[in-house]
Parts: structure tokens; C-alpha cells; sequence
RNA sequence: GCAGGAAUGGCGGAAUCGGCAGACGCGACAGACUCAAAAUCUGUUUCAAGCAAUUGAGUGAGGGUUCAAGUCCCUUUUCCUGCACCA
């Protein structure tokens, strides 16, 4: 009997030996195909690593591991994550700086994910709040400043009290802040933004040539939001209905066609014009108090579809339909938002539910414009026939009505084609101190200035305090040696930019970065970035789908034009990991006190039983409870694993076995490629199962099952490895032998059993060769007692054979 | 409201070019070992009926196609995720 199998100690011994054999070590230019293999790197908070993280990284390790016994050169790199605001607070509380904190937390997520076995290549670990990362972070920016991608602009914004910083789209859905929760507020601010809606289309169209799953993809085609439609401009006219010489209000409609039945306009409370025309607005007070109202609602508040639909009608302005010639009123309501399309809607109330619902409580006439529905009762939004639309009568095609409108609307000059996207332009700075400074300069000469890149990295000042100021400033406009400086163009005194760039800034581009870590030049070598990129398989969460992912590629197409990089997408596949839930099937949180601690289980159970138990607890991208009971499973089966060695007695290769651990070999490989991990460590399971009870195996059998277990549970094998005498030099690792091969000829059984049916019912089953003929298979089934007896007395109408899969008799009385 | 996904034993989940539903694991039950317990090993385990051979029912619900449906088609319910007064 072997001794009993000490998890801890072996697990460090091997640990020890990979690193200082550099086992993991990618090799740029090498021979061998390339791999790059990618994680989310994390975030490393004080809490330390998550079972998440574990989860979310094993999926790539399995595969990493699989690719170096498969004979290529893996890039598996990790670092950090380490700037943002919970390293911040934690300073702000503990008055200790945060690059002391990030520091020592990312000691503690070293070793965490060092203890788990993950076989990353920690030469090239690098965090992005370091100078020699964050310097071509700032780089990066200055590049896109460059070529007019970065502009100051004053409008309203999200914004968090409770964190004092101002947010982007991406990081306020659902009108919650993404840090703290709480509620967020639309604030005029003056804020950096980056022309991402620039490359909407792009990065649309990038979606073409990746692989990721549809849901991802919907999710960003969603999230983009595109929609072509038509902007018409609307002549304004005084309270009399005379027009006002060259002023028009314009807006975007995406069924242009019913132009005929629009009956009002609505403006958004904040719109332009209303200021302009403040003098011929004779209610300017009920004006004023409906803004104010309306201002105080939360971005969440007015967003909620709200059935009764709250306005005020503009007297003093009205507008004139540009196809009926007839005048109509103009109203404000806050259902119109300011930040899509102008601003300014044409109200369609017959076929529209808002603008409906808006004319029927204040008494505005409906127009029927398309057959169909009962607008006694509610607006209709289906298809059909155009009716009282003058030229537009009797088309019943949408797309027809809406291009022959649109041509005429072109030809008049008061309407033109146009496209609108739901994504907004990424506000881009945060009053904070824990990020990449800004590298601009204000000049009061000169304006908005860059940094000169030989002055890069501009480096975060220390700082006494790290509290944001109470002025919405970030503590760096607190240090006049930092915030004064002289403008590179002029000479003359000038003044930094005091903001910070936002968390998603250094994670935009880092993939890049492990291509070339240390590279003190440039970001990265273009002859490495042309030997790793693009990354072949980047694993991460459905949460950055609509953040990281859409950022950095948006970086990414952007170095791509300006020719830094070699290819227009970052990542060629994408996958995503389902969540690790509490035990009681709720999300795990401290609160609710269902979290469970990796470390403790690494100590308890070790990390093969961890690295096992998290791919096999169910389907990959699904979420999944976690159960104790379940680990504990794994564990057992790792037991039974160490006490093969026993078994490996039998000289000569069982033929029926030896079908099994072929079929198995394929199994295995096929699911770790297709991410169905489950069920590959199940086929071992079984494959074991059968180990067991033919009672002997070859050495043959017992080398396939370690290696194909060992990306899985690498050093319970690895250990098994070397007391099989193989790895005699200690620099032979199973870890980077050869993958198993399968015979396929010997996949096939000698027999198979295959059910029985008469009428559609199993009433046995019969064992014969996969490839017997119907007549021999027949001829078995009768003679199956059982069947024969349902075939008793009866007249056959059908035989259907579908060789080592079903015999279905068809029969009746 | 729109888009995407899901629903299978006591539990996590297998099986979708239509072909023996419930692989594998957990739990439960029984047995072996033990003074005993734990651990380990062996067996049973979808439900109902039966001593048993076996029979009937069964993949959210209702229809349909088919020799054959978890899988395909139609209708429908519930849940999850994302987006949402988007003009």
C-alpha cells in the first residue's frame, strides 16, 4: 500500500520545482505555434482572492496546460489590476497610501494564485499602477489626444455623490453607481470625454470576425445601440405662427413616413432653444418650474416608463409641419431625454404609445396615418397601409413609405439620412487621487496642451490627505508643485490637469503589455506584438461585456489605425464563466456570511480537490451553488486516483479497457477544447470506475489517465509521474510530456448493446456486433424472451434498424 | 416593452445531425470493516404497483409531426441575463 497522499507538501514540492525550471516560461519567437491564452487579471483587493477568481482562471489553465503537453509556446501571463477606488478608501480610512496597500495586497494574490498551481508566467507580471506601466497608459491617451479622440465638453453627466466623481455610461447602468451602488445624479460638469461613438461602427463590425458567443455579441450590438433613421427640420414659428427667419428645430425619427400624423413636437427639458427664445415664451415661469422638477428627478426616476405622461405646452413658440403646412404646438416633457438623437421628437401620437398617451392628456388631435388598430383606444404600432399621407397612399411595405419619404424630404432640403447610437461618448476623468494622472497641460495662451512624451511617465504626486476635495476636484489640485508647471508650447506658467484617468484606462490595453513587459521604448515591441497578438482565447466575466471588453477594444481598433498594432481585434475568442454561488444559492457576500475562502480549502482539501471541484460542479457558464459535499467528492476521487498505482499490475493490455481508455482519451480532449469540463473530468471518473473493477492495469493506462487528469490536477499526477520512475532528471515533467493520442480503430466496441422496441416501447435489448446486419439483428431480437412476447400474435407492419443505435418493430393485432 | 438564455430525480447536472432519459458526482438507504464513530470499501437509489420476471407513468404546461421527441414545429407559463419613455 502506498503512504497516504500529504496534498500540502506535495503540492509546494512541485510548485517549487516548475518555477525554478521556469516550466511556464513563454518563449517569444520561438518555433512552435504560439498560444495566448488570457485571464481577467484581477483587481487585488484586500479581501484577497475569491473562489470566482479560481472559477474564472482554471478554464484557461486547463486549456494553457493542455497546449504546452500539445507541443505549443503558451503565453499565460497575470498581473494586476491595481489602480481604483476601493485601494483609495481603504487609504482615506487607514490613512496608509494606497501604493503601499496595493503592494502588500498583491504579495497576497501572488501567493494565492500561486498556491492554487495556476501555471502562469510570472516573469512578466506587471500592475498598472506602477510608472514603468502606467507611462504608456499615458502615452496611449496622448496618442488619441492626437488625433482629436479627446475633447473637453459641459453637459450633464453621471455623477455619484457618495463616491464625489463623476461616471461614465458604462459605469452607471441602471442609473446605479458601479463602486457603491447608491443612486446616481445627472450634474452639468465639465468632463474629458473619449470619442468612442467614433468607432461605433467598428467595433459593430468587428463582431463579424470573432469568436465569442452570441450572447456577448447581442450584448454589445445592444449595448451600441444603432439605429438609421431620418433628421427633419421642423420650421419654428412666434405665437402668431409667423416664422422665424433660419430657425428650425430638428429631430430624428426613424419612421419618417409618418410625417403626415405628426400633431406636435416635444422638447427635452433641457433643450437649447428654449433659452434662446426665453423672450417670446409667454409661460416662462410653468417653463422654468417644470426644469427645475424635472432636474431633480435621478437619471433611474425619469428613465422608468411612466404611463401618465407629465409636460408643459410652450406659449409664445409654435412649429410648423413641413408637409401639411399646418402649425403645431410645442411642448417639454421630460420622456424626451436631451442626450439622444436632437433632443426634440416629432410626436406621432396615433402610432406611437407615448406620444399617445401624451395627446390624449392634453388634448391633442390624432391623425391616423397607417391602417390598423383601434386608436379609440391605444396607439397602433403595426404594420399596413399608409392612409392620409398624401403622395405616401396605398404603400403598404414600411420600408418603401419610409424611402419615398425620406428622398423627399432630401430633395426639399429639410431632412437627410442619419444614424444615432445609444452609447455615448466615455467620460473619461475622475476627481480621484488612486489613478493615472492626465498628461495635459492648461494654458492660458495656448489652450489644452500634451504632455511631451520624453516627460512620460507623469508620475502621482504624493499626497497628505487622499480625501477628494469638497470643491469636486481631485486631491491632486491640492499640490501647487504639481499643479504648476510651464506650458510646453508657450514656455509661459501653466497649470496640469489635476484629474485622474478612470479605473479601465490600464486594463484597456494590457494584454498588449504582457507581450513585452519590461520594454522601456514603447508599450510593447511590434515584432513580439506580431508573433503573440491576437489573444486566442481570452476568459473573462459577462460583467465587462459592456465595459472592459467594449474599451479595449475600442483601444485596440484605434492603435490599430495608427498602425501600433497588427491586428483590428484584440481577442479572436471569448468565453465567460458562470458565477460561484453561496451554498444557499444566493450570491456570496460578506453579509450574508456564505463566502468561501480558496486558501482554506487549498489548506483543507488542497488545490488539485479546488481546481477539480470548480470545473466539475456543473456547466462552465452556468452559475452554480457551491456545496462542500460535492468538493469533498472530488477529493475522494483524487484519493482513488493516488491508489492506482497499486492497480498498475497487469502486463498485457485488457482489449475491452483498452476501448475504453481510447474512447476516453477523445472524450477528454474533444471537451476540454469545447470548455465542457464537467464532463471530461466525468469520463475520467468513470474511466477509473472501470480501473477499478477490472481489478489490473498497464502502465499504459495508468500514464494516459495521469496525463489527462494532469491539466486538471496537476501535481497529485505529476507526484504519481515521478514514482512511476519516469522523470528521473526532475526536469521531465508530465506537465510537458506529449498529450495522448487516440487509435481511433480502437474505439470501436466488439458488441453493443442496443434496446428493443416494439410499437416504440423497449421490451428489451440485444448484444450484438456494431455492424451486424439487420436480418442477424432481427433474429437476435426475437429470440429476446420479452419481446417475443409482445411480438405474440401480431402482424409486422415495420422493421426500422439503425445499426448500434435502436431495432423499433412496428406491429398490430 | 425589446433581445438573448433556461426549465430534466431529493440536489449539482448528463444525454440535443430525433434512436434504451437520468452518465458522473452529491445525498439517502443497506451491508462489510470497527468496541464504537469517522474514514474506506460493496450494493441499491426517477416515481407508482409487484416477492419477482415485469408493467404503468415520466424531461414546466397544452397541442402537433414521426416507427421513434428532453431534442423538431405551434401555443403557453415561469425564471434568469442584458437593454429600455431610444423617438
Amino acid at each position: 500500500m502506498a503512504k497516504p497522499y500529504n496534498h500540502a507538501e506535495v503540492e509546494k514540492k512541485w510548485q517549487k520545482r516548475w518555477e525554478e525550471a521556469g516550466a511556464f516560461r513563454a518563449i517569444d519567437f520561438d518555433k512552435k505555434p504560439k498560444w495566448y491564452g488570457l485571464v481577467e487579471f484581477p483587481y487585488p483587493s484586500g479581501a484577497g482572492m475569491h473562489v470566482g477568481h479560481i472559477k474564472a482562471y482554471s478554464s484557461i489553465e486547463v486549456l494553457a496546460r493542455k497546449r504546452r503537453m500539445q507541443g505549443y509556446n503558451v503565453l499565460f501571463p497575470i498581473g494586476f489590476d491595481s489602480f481604483g477606488l476601493p485601494a483609495e478608501n481603504y487609504a482615506i480610512k487607514t490613512n496608509t497610501h494606497p501604493h503601499i496597500i496595493t503592494e502588500k495586497n498583491i504579495e497576497h494574490f501572488s501567493q494565492q494564485l500561486k498556491d492554487v498551481g495556476f501555471s502562469f508566467d510570472w516573469s512578466r507580471e506587471f500592475a498598472t499602477s506602477r510608472p514603468d506601466y502606467y507611462k504608456w497608459t499615458q502615452w496611449i491617451f496622448l496618442k488619441l489626444f492626437e488625433h482629436g479622440l479627446v475633447f473637453r465638453s459641459k453637459t450633464l453627466v453621471n455623477y455619484c455623490p457618495h463616491c464625489k466623481v463623476v461616471l461614465s455610461n458604462e459605469d452607471s447602468q441602471g442609473g446605479k453607481c458601479d463602486i457603491c451602488h447608491s443612486d446616481v445624479v445627472q450634474m452639468p460638469k465639465d468632463v474629458w470625454f473619449l470619442r468612442i461613438t467614433d468607432y461605433a461602427d467598428k467595433l459593430l463590425e468587428g463582431l463579424n470576425h470573432v469568436d465569442y458567443p452570441d450572447s456577448i455579441k447581442q450584448q454589445e450590438i445592444s449595448w451600441i445601440g444603432r439605429s438609421e433613421g431620418t433628421f427633419v427640420k421642423f420650421q419654428v414659428a412666434d405665437g402668431q405662427g409667423s416664422p422665424i427667419p433660419d430657425e428650425t428645430l430638428e429631430i430624428y425619427t426613424t419612421r419618417c413616413d409618418t410625417l403626415y400624423g405628426v400633431t406636435f413636437m416635444v422638447v427635452a427639458p433641457e433643450h437649447p432653444i428654449l433659452d434662446k427664445y426665453r423672450e417670446n415664451i409667454v409661460n416662462w415661469d410653468a417653463v422654468e418650474a417644470y426644469r427645475a422638477e424635472s432636474a431633480k428627478k435621478t437619471e433611474f426616476e425619469r428613465t422608468q416608463l411612466v404611463k401618465d405622461k407629465t409636460g408643459v405646452r410652450i406659449d409664445g413658440l409654435c412649429a410648423v409641419n413641413p408637409i401639411t403646412g399646418k402649425e403645431i404646438p410645442i411642448f417639454i416633457s421630460d420622456y424626451v431625454m436631451m442626450g439622444y438623437g436632437t433632443g426634440a421628437i416629432m410626436a406621432v401620437p396615433a402610432h406611437d404609445q407615448r406620444d399617445y398617451d401624451f395627446a390624449k392628456k392634453f388634448g391633442i388631435e390624432i391623425v391616423q396615418v397607417i391602417r390598423g388598430g383601434d386608436i379609440s383606444k391605444e396607439a397602433y404600432t403595426g404594420d399596413g397601409e399608409m392612409i392620409n399621407s398624401g403622395f405616401l397612399n396605398g404603400l403598404t411595405n414600411k420600408k418603401d413609405s419610409i424611402e419615398k419619404m425620406r428622398e423627399y424630404l432630401t430633395e426639399k432640403g429639410i431632412g437627410h439620412k442619419g444614424v444615432q447610437y445609444r452609447m455615448k461618448d466615455w467620460a473619461f476623468n475622475r476627481q480621484r487621487y488612486w489613478g493615472e494622472p492626465i498628461p495635459l497641460i492648461h494654458c492660458p495662451k495656448c489652450g489644452t496642451v500634451a504632455v511631451p512624451e520624453d516627460e512620460l511617465p507623469l508620475r502621482l504626486p504624493d499626497v497628505e490627505n487622499f480625501e477628494p476635495g469638497q470643491d469636486g476636484k481631485s486631491p491632486l489640485a491640492r499640490i501647487p508643485s504639481f499643479v504648476n508647471c510651464t506650458c510646453p508650447k508657450c514656455g509661459g506658467p501653466a497649470k496640469r490637469e489635476t484629474d485622474t484617468m478612470p479605473q479601465w484606462a490600464g486594463s484597456s490595453w494590457y494584454y498588449l503589455r504582457f507581450c513585452d513587459p519590461h520594454n522601456d521604448k514603447a508599450f510593447a515591441d511590434r515584432k513580439k506584438l506580431e508573433y503573440w497578438m491576437p489573444v486566442d482565447h481570452y476568459n473573462g466575466g459577462m460583467e465587462h461585456v459592456t465595459r472592459h471588453l467594449l474599451y479595449s477594444r475600442f483601444w485596440h481598433h484605434f492603435l490599430y489605425d495608427i498602425g501600433e498594432v497588427n491586428t483590428p481585434e484584440p481577442y479572436a475568442k471569448r468565453t465567460y464563466q458562470g458565477m460561484i454561488l453561496g451554498a444557499d444559492g444566493e450570491k456570496m457576500s460578506k453579509s450574508k456570511g456564505n463566502v468561501v475562502d480558496p486558501e482554506d480549502i487549498v489548506r483543507q482539501y488542497g488545490a488539485d480537490t479546488l481546481r477539480t471541484y470548480v470545473l466539475f460542479m456543473g456547466d462552465y457558464g452556468s452559475a452554480a451553488p457551491w456545496s462542500e459535499e460535492s468538493l469533498k467528492g472530488c477529493k475522494r476521487f483524487l484519493d482513488r486516483v493516488y491508489g492506482l498505482t497499486d492497480l498498475c499490475t497487469a502486463s498485457e493490455e485488457n482489449p475491452q479497457l483498452d476501448v475504453e481508455v481510447q474512447k476516453t482519451i477523445r472524450k477528454v480532449s474533444e471537451d476540454i477544447e469545447s470548455m465542457k469540463f464537467n464532463t471530461a473530468i466525468a469520463a475520467l471518473m468513470t474511466l477509473i470506475n472501470s480501473f477499478s473493477k477490472t481489478g489490473s492495469i498497464t502502465r499504459y493506462d495508468l500514464t494516459v489517465f495521469l496525463k489527462l487528469l494532469s491539466p486538471f490536477a496537476p501535481h497529485i499526477t505529476e507526484e504519481m509521474w515521478e514514482e512511476m520512475g519516469e522523470n528521473r532528471d526532475g526536469k521531465t515533467f508530465l506537465t510537458l510530456s506529449a498529450w495522448p493520442e487516440y487509435d481511433e480503430s480502437k474505439t470501436k466496441d466488439a458488441v453493443v448493446k442496443i434496446g428493443v422496441q416494439v410499437n416504440g416501447k423497449v421490451r428489451g435489448t440485444i448484444e450484438i456486433a456494431p455492424d451486424c446486419s439487420r436480418e442477424e439483428a432481427l433474429a437476435a431480437a426475437r429470440k429476446e424472451s420479452n419481446v417475443a412476447r409482445f411480438l405474440d400474435g401480431t402482424t409486422v407492419v415495420k422493421e426500422i434498424y439503425v445499426p448500434g443505435k435502436i431495432l423499433n418493430i412496428v406491429v398490430k393485432k
